[in-house]
DNA sequence: CTATACTTGAAAAAGATTACTATTTGAGAA
DNA sequence: TTCTCAAATAGTAATCTTTTTCAAGTATAG
């Protein structure tokens, strides 16, 4: 948390930005809800709580600019609205997302295992990759 | 192509619906530009040529049927609208898409490679995986 | 031929996101 | 600390994609 909050306040400084109590308060409501994928709506509500003067509009330009900073990554369900999570420096890139198409439960996936088949596509394609998002639809235990 | 719009009389039959002039066209319009991963818009404007009368509503609710017909699959590429492409019948489930962030071209890629991955995942998860969507980003050839 | 369920076009509505504008504020300079 | 000014904000309007509504049209089984 106290990480996470140092290295924005780092990259604002680098681009001439100001660490505001609206961004501290957006990114800390996202590092606090890791895993509940949060859509803007359901992040605005939250940090009303205790930043109720705050604005709808600032925390969509606060989550742009997360984005933009690589503090936190976008992550679309096809639901119409853009979600949320924070990046654990641990990754170099965004992990894969399990999406049950009976109860659309979303489970995060620890294992990577793109390796190979980036390296194959880079020579295959004379691509570099940097950075991918992967989903798998399907059936969870619990639904089966 | 004959065999994707008998494919979609078929399946249209099976739910009771039917193969209207508006549908066949919309279809057309896919199919004959594989590769190209129109937007609805896009879609509309090529059907107009063929159909002039047709509304734009139609060919929304025309995608969406595709879709859960699962003729085509639909692309999000964060440009803020669905594109489409056709499904071909050779493979189980959608292919890759290389994003190059320089010039934003879209690459299709051929090999899967998934197998294994998703086999793991299923024994560690315990989730039956039916599909997946997978976007790499990165430099293409022409901009490194 | 006719009843009925399915489709359609046009326009309105909804929902998410961005743009605009006057006002406020963070943070470095003095 | 106080001053200064570019950057940021709140509130609202505007935009853009997609969905809904509804009256009218159309295919098809019987």
């Amino acid at each position: 948390m106290v990480e996470t909050m140092e290295r924005l306040k780092e990259r604002l400084k680098e681009k001439g930005s100001k660490l505001t109590p609206q961004r501290r308060e957006t990114l800390k409501v996202i590092v606090e809800n890791q895993g509940e994928h949060l859509n803007t709506e359901e992040i605005y509500e939250l940090v009303r709580k205790d930043c109720p003067e705050i604005g709808l509009a600032t925390v969509y330009r606060t989550l742009q600019l997360l984005e933009e900073m690589d503090i936190v990554s976008r992550i679309n369900l096809d639901d119409g609205c853009s979600r949320y999570e924070i990046k654990t420096d641990d990754e170099d890139h965004q992990h894969h997302h399990l999406i049950c198409q009976k109860c659309n439960k979303i489970i995060e996936v620890k294992i990577d295992l793109l390796e190979e088949l980036e390296r194959e596509i880079e020579k295959e394609y004379d691509f570099d990759i940097k950075d991918h998002k992967v989903k798998f639809f399907g059936t969870c235990s619990e639904c089966k």
